[in-house]
DNA sequence: CGGTTTAAAACGAACGGTCGTTCGGAAATC
DNA sequence: GATTTCCGAACGACCGTTCGTTTTAAACCG
């Protein structure tokens, strides 16, 4: 199958952002990876920053979805929470293990990618900390700050997937990461064991937040 | 007080690193910002990747030497694990808010700093997953794989201090965040409630180490 | 089916601008 | 007056982007 020019040149940017950064990756570099001139990349992006954009919002939609689809299965609460760390890890395996530009957008690299890039992360970052906070109230996840909560989950898989991408060891972490992060983040929310009622976890219809 | 030109440099870099990136700060910059010349900061620092690395191996120190300053005190496992986290996390404030340079430090920016960066986070990780290790080694903590709990650790803590640092309602962060951090860094950590016994000091049982 | 037209796709040398660094000399210090 | 400190214009390299040209391939016609 012969993959678009377009896919092409978002793929090979794609690796080339995430292992050498945004300034230091060239539109030559990028040219050359994707085995195109640097004239025919512009014919399917205005920008160097747009290449960008696209890749990121991409996945960021990505991991939303995954999310998303884990809970329409109707999960415990403790089977989400899991879940959804692992997927956030997880993402960073698809497409050769190359796509960790997610992890390295903490402070962009210019202000239009700045200003855009937080409000991804903050869109995801709200959609976990809205699970969260629908699992306090149900008393199902202990008692804390929703958004912080959600920070420090995205935060440890980020940190995790990093390592496991790019540190030494990788493959022992990438095997062993995901389940010792799901363990640690379930252990960080579940509600203390009070017991007595071992409490029903079959409500899927919760009100959400709505403050802020 | 005057403080020296070059204290001067490294902290109107240290500044605009943390808010731009690396690349998008110029050594303009910086000399306006330090109200030099920019030759005059040629004088003492040979190259703007030396001024960047300087502040990052001090930033690297500094937390190293505060967590040893707290072990010490010979403090509880909780009380260890919860400063730790704590530490890692009030770094950020000095300096006025703006030395969250560690925060993106993942990638980093050139060949050189990719190395010589990941070396220095590679030994404030050791140091981090040593601390946990002995902890699981006497039963304190629980059974883990030290280097991914470490990782997990440290990413919590930096995601919410730079959420602290940059994020919106900053201000509820910074007074809630370490405290919030502290108690799921512990809850993830410590061991189930077996009870009975409530220090079993010398258990060298588990040797879950990763091997390079 | 061959031949002609034409618009899109692809190219890559060249441009304009920016950045890190240099360097000859001025200013300050001793 | 010697030496260190500081200055800032100038330099060379590189980068994102442009643009005139060439290639490709689809559409149209006889």
């Amino acid at each position: 199958m012969k993959q678009s020019l377009e896919e092409k040149i978002v793929r090979s940017a794609s690796r080339l952002f995430a292992r050498k950064g945004f300034h230091t990756c060239t539109m030559r570099d990028i040219a050359t990876a994707a085995r195109v001139s640097t004239g025919a990349i512009y014919h399917y992006f205005p920008s160097k920053e747009d290449i960008y954009l696209a890749i990121v919002q991409r996945e960021y939609r990505r991991r939303r979805e995954m999310i998303e689809a884990k809970k329409l299965e109707n999960p415990s609460t403790e089977d989400l929470v899991r879940s959804a760390v692992i997927l956030l890890f997880q993402m960073a395996e698809e497409y050769g293990k190359a796509e960790q530009l997610v992890l390295h957008l903490r402070v962009p690299e210019t202000p239009r990618l700045r200003k855009e890039v937080r409000q991804l992360r903050e869109e995801l970052l709200q959609y976990v900390a809205d699970l969260v906070e629908s699992g306090v109230r149900r008393g199902t996840l202990r008692s804390c700050d929703p958004t912080i909560a959600a920070t420090a989950l995205i935060g440890m898989g980020e940190a995790v997937a990093g390592r496991a991408l790019m540190g030494p060891a990788s493959e022992y972490v990438m095997e062993n990461g995901p389940e010792q992060l799901a363990t640690m983040a379930w252990n960080a929310l579940r509600p203390d064991k009070v017991d007595g009622a071992e409490s029903v976890e079959n409500d899927p219809e919760t009100p959400l937040r709505e403050k802020k």
